[in-house]
DNA sequence: AATGAATGAGGATTCATTCAT
DNA sequence: CATGAATGAATCCTCATTCAT
């Protein structure tokens, strides 16, 4: 009975015709770039009408942030719940590594590519988000990592910075593949990184 | 006496302009973005008038080919001879990090934030210089890293991600710094990270 | 009740603004030279905003296609027929100079005058979709004259040459026109010049 | 002793250079007609610095009146002399044709094509000179008409048309040459035509 | 006299946004 | 709700002209 168990129509259509547009949207991003991307060919690939892409959206900005809003709600909830969650630390490293592989791997361009060609304004805001994201990252292997000190499983000293450079090793890599450096499948890769890293890091 | 020793006057003009143009353009990329950098207004922060810079580049596109390649041959002459130069590779190791952190952090935005408004052809060719450093660092580490194991100062099996992982963590902690997600001294930085890693991947 | 006889609103705004961009231009390219024509002033002429002139036609380039072909569809239709249809041959020859003088009276600076100012391979473009109205023309007269030959009614060894100089003629004298070298009534100038020269083109 | 014997140096050198870049710029005006011509490209044909040709013309639609002065003063020249000169009309037709037809030849592109680019004041001056030496044949060849009709060698009553037909003929043929729809001998065209026209002319 | 670096007005074209239907 | 014609600000680039050397 409540309002959300009993959408109107009107409703459907409007997450429709969201929807419809942000996909088009991001696969022009990806694509052509921010100023490569128009109002006008989001509004053909859609398949509306340039006029509808403003009954939805109140400008070309509006839509780059839902777009960056998804993408960063997305890779968040990729990541983060997989340090938190159960398992050997090792393993937790290897599939962090997967998941912000994949993650990557799925934008292709769109993440690393457009991200950069925002209005000054706009990127800090854009900035801030994925910030937030990565800060949780590090946070939470922080949290990880001081834990199993505790328990005498690493040796560093500097917890913070080795929280830091497990994230920035995921990134890192992801960038190398994302721009067609690096390739192969990303388990092996994973896998690899992961046990270096982990004798890196443990103790003894 | 010889010519070299007596550039003509225009010569020294036209390496003044050239300069001139190319860092105000530098600095515009960087802050603004690539569609947010107007002619005018790098002929306006040179100091000059629009037609000027046309006499010096041909076109937008032209000056920001050259800034790339200023930008990828700083970077290349500041890594790679670390690599094949002499020294324990702990050393090589935390001297790299710092190179590669320093270059980013005094390039600041423009590197990574502009390389990707770009047009798509220019990006392509943009992306292939860049990633001919990348691939002249990974190949530079795997060489270093085959010789090491030949005297069982590694252990890695795969020698080639072991490359590979040096050269993502020094980009992923250079994006983290410029992105202001991370801070603290380079220096610091680069010891800790580079003694984990080489903790990791020496024998033993 | 056929799709042609209810156009739709689309086709017919198109058509009507076709129709004013195209009359605005031509006016301003007899009046101010095709590189003294802007396309903002053509817009303004037109009574469109500058923008909507690019949304009917590509470029000012193709502006300039779409007023030739039209003005050299005209004046194959005004003069070809004219030759190619019936009546006694002085008769034809008086009617088409005055179909010649008519459509250059007409088109006034235009056709002569802004021909010449394109660019090298527009140039060439214009000049042969012209030259083919030219070569009908003579064609057209050389068939004429040649089967009036075989009748005994011209005198002329080479009818090539004689068709050649009716053309000729024509073009020669509406130039005289065009430049306000020549003035006076179209009929009198192409009935006298019609009598003397076929004088001169028939037998005895 | 006069002035004129002893021309100095400066003026020796100034009628070299005002030459050499005249004809420079004849030939781009002939070439990429009037606002494909830039007062660069006329300097570096010319083998001057850009701001050499401005100590001897104060502008480039100055060099464009040089340039068709000249070109006028050729044109009568050539022409006006042999209509009121001695020998047969028809010889005098003949060879008027061939002087004209050899003028427009020699001129090829730029007289025609370039003549029309021009802005709207200059291009009325410009007609108006043109037009001096058209009026000027039509005049010559109207006295020489008149004289004829009175020795019963022209039948013609309207002798001012038919003046202006020679004209007009030897121009619109020019005109067809000089695009390249017609082409062969000038002699030979010239003389089968003036053959015709005179025996249109003629008396009986 | 000669140079050519510097200028900046001017013009073609694009595209985000609006609004009448 | 949807449309797409219309708008005009913004941007890149050209080139005639000037002037310090």
């Amino acid at each position: 009975m409540s309002s959300t168990q009993k959408p109107s129509k009107t409703d459907v259509i409007t997450d429709f015709r969201r929807t419809q547009i942000l996909d088009a949207s991001r696969a022009s991003f990806a694509k052509n770039g921010l100023s490569g991307t128009t109002v006008d060919g989001i509004a053909r690939s859609a398949g509306v009408a340039k006029g509808t892409v403003y009954l939805y959206y109140k400008s070309k900005e509006d839509i780059l942030k839902q777009v960056l809003d998804e993408d960063v709600a997305q890779l968040h909830g990729l990541t983060v719940p997989i340090i938190t969650g159960q398992g050997a630390i090792e393993d937790k490293l290897r599939r962090f590594l997967i998941g912000v592989l994949t993650f990557f791997d799925e934008k292709r361009d769109f993440f690393e590519h457009c991200h950069f060609e925002m209005a000054p304004e706009l990127r800090k805001k854009a900035e801030q988000k994925l910030g937030v994201v990565f800060t949780a990252q590090v946070e939470a292997w922080r949290i990880v990592l001081t834990e199993a000190r505790q328990h005498k499983q690493v040796a560093g000293i500097d917890i913070a910075t080795s929280a830091l450079m497990i994230v920035a090793l995921a990134n890192g890599l992801a960038k190398q593949r994302l721009r067609g450096w690096a390739s192969g499948p990303i388990d092996a890769i994973a896998s690899e990184a992961s046990a270096t890293l982990w004798k890196g890091l443990a103790a003894r």
